[in-house]
DNA sequence: TGTACATCAGTGAACGCGCGTTCACTGATGTAC
DNA sequence: TGTACATCAGTGAACGCGCGTTCACTGATGTAC
């Protein structure tokens, strides 16, 4: 092996630092959101030394993109899960409970979900690939019951539906579960989805 | 004039700084967001010492606030003006003009309306009533069409959906505005609110 | 197998910066008599 | 009108804290011969 590629050993602990620290900055954020992350206070629990994490990320807002990576593709595997077991139903069921999933993961992981919109991006460019990619897999979850439902739409309108309802819904639980909408209590922000999905599916 | 009474030089003084904060703290949102305010660059504009702000203001947070609240009001505005001299259309109609005031404001004062909702609200009891009564209003601009599109609506049942509509707007907008919907150019964003409100309309 | 050497993970004290808030002090404004 | 006094706006240096990131150093791992 040459000095270029990496000796398994140490490779092999660099990944493993790299876990114990995502899972560490994760259950920081479930536990204190995302700010009470810090660098020193991960270091002393992971029993390695601060600089040792930037040995591993560039940064400490890779270290949260990472766990925001990971924040995402839960959710899309909550999302899908959603409608397994359920293919027969109507589509516009199938949008509520896709719906449902997701406010019900944004209000069981608050302050996991919550990093996803509140860390500043850097710049388009350098948001990881996987980023878009997991994005694009839960637009394409809605997509499936939303082509069913619009027969009338070609693939790139079933798109934007697609990502029209998701934004909505995504509004809904965002103002709901952060009490601004002055006097609508929790229990009824599922009303409201289910409420908007069927107006919405009602041709 | 009695000592509780404060006498009107002082207290002018007084008010003339504040307005003075609080335009400069709006000036400075407008162009660098909310993170950009310092007390003491503030200070310096204002021509006073960063002490005075605090005879003023509890803290830098309530003048952010205090900003919010113009943001807020002038929002109210906006949008209202919006249907002016359009009260012959049909109350779909009305809503897409509404929604398309927001959008629109967003766009053209992004820093000022991203501070809105990226401000730590401190807890429920401490939002000043002024701030409620503002997003009230906004509703019942909302709920004017609504009552009328849906008339098998309970006043109540009018209230939720005025507010699920602005959620689902506010969501197009806020994702659409910050590029989160990956290849979602903003030109498409209206179209989008367009897309769903009007389906959401169609009885 | 053994020796000299190179690499780089790992260390943690120190750097550097930012910034809200306080506080002892001053001086202008206004009151009491 | 004049004098003594009280109040509180206004001052800005200093406090206090937090915290990401760097960097000179060490030691383990692995390579070359």
């Amino acid at each position: 092996m040459s000095k270029v590629e990496a000796p398994s050993k140490v490779e092999g602990r660099r990944a493993e630092l790299r876990e114990t620290l995502v899972a560490l900055a994760e259950a920081q954020i479930v536990q204190g959101g995302m700010s009470s992350v810090k660098a020193r206070d991960l270091a002393g629990k992971a029993g390695c030394a601060v600089g040792a994490i930037y040995n591993v990320f560039p940064d400490m807002t890779a270290l949260i993109m990472a766990v925001n990576l990971r924040t995402f593709l839960r959710i899309g595997v909550e999302v899908a899960g959603a409608v397994v077991g359920h293919e027969a139903l109507a589509p516009e069921r199938r949008l509520v409970l896709l719906a449902r999933a997701y406010l019900r993961f944004a209000d069981q992981n608050h302050h996991l979900w919550k990093a996803l919109f509140d860390l500043e991006m850097p710049r388009d460019s350098d948001v990881p690939p996987a980023y878009n990619q997991a994005l694009e897999e839960l637009f394409d979850h809605i997509a499936r019951p939303v082509s069913e439902l619009f027969q009338e739409l070609d693939p790139d309108g079933v798109q934007l539906m697609a990502r029209t309802l998701f934004s909505s819904v995504h509004g809904i639980v965002s103002l709901g579960l952060q009490n601004r909408l002055s006097g609508v209590p929790l229990e009824r922000v599922e009303a409201m989805i289910e409420a908007l999905l069927l107006r919405v599916a009602k041709t």
